[in-house]
DNA sequence: GCCTCAATTATACACTTGCATAATTGCAGA
DNA sequence: TCTGCAATTATGCAAGTGTATAATTGAGGC
């Protein structure tokens, strides 16, 4: 009895690119880029190692790949926690806020995620340039809600943006790197606290406040 | 002729391990933690791969060693930017905002080295010991700065500082990550506007205004 | 049902990695 | 000056890395 050959079923091309990019996401996640070998994402896919070479013409190339799909899902679930423009400026500006900074969005994996590919995106001018076009339609978004907000004059817009995204993106790192630092929805009330002084309003009332019985 | 022996110097143990030490984390900073292998180590710090071995217990090790390293001489360097206290309390606190947010510390590469590390702090204890331990020294230490404005009641210290510590890291992550979208300066005074919004009083007039003629 | 061919697997290779061990040699103390 | 020993280098090895190439085989079109 020899060794047997492994049984398989054909899949689509998009099915497993998503699975190879899928994977290779969750290892970077859980063990950083050092983690991610080419025979781990294989395994992990259900798949075999020859098979990264026939969708990707390499391992950078299934890398750049991951980090654009990473990129474009994070834009995508801002655009989601927004939803429609209905609600008033202050309201849709307070979820905003608060949805970075409680999980699914703001986790250890999640920010190793985002770590794992730093060294990459500096020597990749691919990878740098998905990087700042993510980042700066981040803070264009950020910008619009806050100009809906109507209480501050145009030129002053840019420095509110990049202000309140730093306390978004600095809670978002604290609470993803040292989680047990903080009580629940801690760091949801003092994103609200910050970005409301910053704007000159209170966004503490527009927050469920979930600890009251 | 038989392949001459490589010459060498003798040194102190002390010197050897800084020297390794400070190899390993420019390489850290410079390619991610991938580029940090042991011969590149080695070659850098001026040695043979073989004395890693003489000095560390191994790879990771050193690795340990250099964390430990790296985030003590960023401790040191706050409390050397803060000086003696005897300027006055938002001037302090000015300078301390404004430090994190230029070169030196504001710097592509101590980010890369900062991520670089992210995966190994979370699977090794020790090493999140020493995080968690770093972290939380320097927000007590931007929490006293807040106390001492005499301002606020001490009850809302903590949240104060956590929100602070979240505005000079998310800039510092910003600037740090995407140097080109920002003008020289004006992280800095963004940093100021938004930390004195928290607090409620006026940093900017503490700042040197580097753009005025 | 069978045939074809692309999707998938299997195998092999050159290179790198961390580490163990043995061979040297700089240099402090006599 | 010589000698001994620890600091340093040299060598080798097993495991793991990405990739190229050849061998199989699943499944859609006839």
């Amino acid at each position: 009895m020899t060794g047997e050959r492994r049984k398989f079923t054909r899949k689509s091309e998009d099915a497993r690119r998503e699975a190879l990019i899928a994977a290779a996401l969750e290892l970077i996640a859980e063990g950083g880029p050092t983690a991610a070998t080419v025979r781990a994402i294989a395994a992990r896919a259900g798949v075999t190692p020859g098979l990264i070479r026939h969708y990707f013409d390499g391992k950078d190339d299934l890398t750049r790949e991951a980090y654009r799909a990473m990129m474009a899902a994070m834009q995508a679930d801002n655009t989601t926690v927004l939803g429609p423009a209905t609600a008033d400026p202050a309201t849709r500006l307070a979820g905003f806020v608060t949805a970075a900074l409680r999980p699914p969005v703001m986790d250890p994996h999640r920010m190793g995620l985002w770590a794992g590919f730093i060294h990459q995106v500096r020597s990749d001018p691919d990878m740098a340039a998905v990087h700042a076009e993510t980042y700066l339609r981040y803070r264009d978004l950020l910008e619009s809600l806050i100009a809906d907000l109507g209480r501050h004059e145009a030129s002053a817009l840019r420095g509110l943006a990049i202000a309140c995204n730093g306390v978004i993106d600095g809670l978002w790192l604290e609470g993803s790197a040292l989680p047990a630092a903080f009580a629940p929805g801690e760091l949801e009330r003092i994103g609200l606290m910050a970005v409301g002084a910053i704007l000159g309003l209170d966004l503490l009332s527009r927050h469920p406040a979930e600890e009251q019985p």
